[in-house]
DNA sequence: GCCGTTTTCGGCCCGACTGTTTTCAGTCG
């Protein structure tokens, strides 16, 4: 979603909610929220819309709702949703972020049992307030106690690499008990955190694998067991579904379990005008029902007429009409990748060697690695006096010499920007590497103006190659730092500074709206891990996740160059 | 509240699962 978006999209998915728990018109809410999800899907921003007078031309935005934009879009707020919250209390919208209870049962507890907040919810369950009203019974008592403890004990996403761990895991738990087995949901889609993992299995005895799976090892408890649909809780307290679907149907399922939503509305209503009926059992013709396709999404997508969309782009970010015309890209691969070089060694704070890094980078079979060890300045991490940097230039000339490694060593450094935007090294010594990623290590905090200028100053340095994790953030620790995106992202377009798409699963900095963003100004990337240790090398694929879901092409990242090609790409700027 | 070469009125994506029902409503994805 185009980020300007957000605060309209989420107005009008408040009004729908607020509608919802009031109850009046049932329709009157499904109609905010599909024009909420026209909003979120488009290519730029509402305000545009509005100001050429073609928001209500919006396919389920009509008068009144094109008013209700205009005017939120004008002043920043809407009274119309002003005098709705009015009517409630306001802690009834936070009761809707519990599993299980919706704007329906949101509603029912104010009116009847005056509930307002989680906490009165909680004490009423405990005084099995609950059960004596029509349609709540013992067990929805305890499960709503249930939602709440998880509510507060869960910090709800996961990093893409946890997930990934648990999934793998579970993956080769369950294969022998399938025929066909696939990671769906966010995680497919190669999400930078994932809510919950989403499983697709095809199988002979599907009881079989449903008994398996609710009886891994790692669940702590099993919250629903069906025919075809599970969900389990595991003791990591993440949530992980498995759906058990017939051959026949595979390829719908994994199609509408990988989603996003948004992806599956816009195919659905896609499809209804193309006279088919889509849903994760397959793509029906409407006349007769007859099957059309389902075994695999290839064979789906080609149906409707459109080139196979990989999971990453799913996003409702314009893939379908790219599709359609047959203008997709052609996505970078993780074997494109030629080399790394953002890697640490136990010169600073790395936990191997360089030659073990180097070994580790040939094992791998990169034509290059680059050694770029922290600057003097990050004393924390050790960094390297400018002595200590000249000896590891010269172990690294040395090591190149005597054809030990097939694998090419380049010499680089992460050198600190400072507060004042000065790099942490002499440009003589700098002068000396072939390369230089600069970053931020210090004082995250300063205001947008000064920190654009303080990178803006680290850019005029002509030995500058990269401008690593560029916006510092780590997930769910560390905000990102604040600067124009404008002014920088086209400053680096103009110098040739390329943006790094850094892999360390705690970073993924640039993600994917940034690239995307960074991309219209005509940027380039590199994708890297910031490796402190052998093992790290394999999170390439991380950084390559997000390359994708940012619509990048191999052309776009520099480092799937063969070597020569590399060193004249990042020679450039000198 | 929105929308229409089957409709300007009467529908809105749709199926699984759960809990509380005895035929269904609510929630989720």
């Amino acid at each position: 979603m185009d980020p300007a978006n957000e605060p309209v999209v989420d107005m009008l998915n408040q009004i729908a909610d607020i509608l919802e728990i009031t109850g009046s018109d049932r329709f009157r809410p499904i109609a905010y929220r599909r024009a909420a999800r026209t909003v979120e899907a488009l290519p730029k921003p509402v305000s545009e819309y509005v100001s050429d007078g073609t928001v209500s031309q919006l396919s389920g935005v009509g008068e009144a709702i094109a008013a209700k934009i205009t005017e939120f879009v004008k002043n920043g707020r809407l009274e119309y949703l002003e005098n709705l919250r009015r009517g409630i209390p306001p802690g009834l919208l936070e009761l809707l972020k519990l599993q299980d209870v919706g704007p329906k049962t949101v509603g029912k507890l104010f009116a009847e049992l005056k509930i307002t907040s989680i906490d009165e919810l909680q004490k009423a369950c405990i005084e099995h307030r609950i059960r004596g009203l029509k349609g709540f019974g013992e067990k929805t008592e305890e499960k709503i106690l249930q939602s709440i403890a998880f509510y507060r004990s869960s910090s709800a996403r996961y990093l893409l690499s946890d997930a990934d761990a648990i999934s793998e895991k579970l993956v080769s738990y369950l294969k022998p008990f399938s025929s066909k087995i696939e990671v769906a949901g966010s995680l497919r889609r190669r999400k930078e955190t994932v809510g919950d993992i989403d499983i697709i299995v095809s199988a002979a005895d599907p009881a079989k694998v449903m008994d398996a799976f609710t009886g891994f090892g790692e669940t702590d408890v099993v919250l629903s067991k069906g025919e075809t649909k599970s969900s389990v809780k595991l003791k990591s307290g993440m949530q992980v579904d498995l759906r058990v679907v017939d051959e026949s149907s595979y390829g719908a399922a994994l199609l509408y379990f990988t989603g996003s939503k948004d992806h599956n509305v816009i195919l659905r209503t896609l499809s209804i005008d193309r006279g088919f009926k889509l849903n994760e059992y397959g793509l029906y013709r409407r006349k007769n029902d007859s099957v059309e396709a389902g075994r695999t999404e290839e064979e789906i997508y080609s149906a409707l007429g459109m080139d196979f969309i990989p999971p990453e782009l799913r996003e409702a970010r314009g893939e379908i009409d790219a599709a359609t015309n047959h203008r997709l890209p052609v996505l970078v691969e993780p074997d494109d990748i030629r080399g790394d070089i953002h890697c640490h060694t136990d010169w600073s704070d790395g936990s191997n060697s360089l030659e073990d890094m180097v070994s580790a980078a040939e094992r791998i079979g990169y034509s290059f690695i680059g050694i770029s060890d922290h600057s003097r300045s990050v004393r924390v991490a050790n960094g390297l006096s400018e002595e200590r940097m000249v000896s590891q230039i010269e172990r690294i000339e040395r090591l190149n010499k005597s054809g030990r490694f097939r694998t090419r060593v380049l010499c680089g450094s992460e050198v600190d920007i400072l507060p004042d935007g000065h790099l942490d090294y002499s440009d003589r010594l700098l002068s000396r590497m072939d390369y230089v990623i600069a970053s931020i290590h210090s004082k995250f905090n300063m205001e947008e103006k000064e920190m654009t200028d303080r990178i803006l100053t680290a850019f005029s340095n002509d030995y500058l190659t990269v401008f690593g994790h560029p916006t510092a953030r780590e997930i769910g620790k560390r905000e990102q730092i604040a600067f124009s995106k404008e002014k920088v992202f086209s400053a680096a377009a103009e110098k040739s500074v390329l943006l790094e798409i850094n892999g360390s699963p705690e970073r993924l900095d640039l993600n994917d709206s940034l690239i995307i963003e960074a991309s219209k100004y005509g940027c380039s990337f590199i994708a890297s891990t910031d490796s402190h240790h052998t093992s790290s090398l394999s999170n390439m694929r991380y950084a390559v996740s997000m390359a994708r879901r940012g619509w990048l092409e191999k052309g776009k990242v520099a480092n799937t160059l063969d070597l020569s090609h590399f060193l004249g790409a990042i020679g450039a700027r000198r």
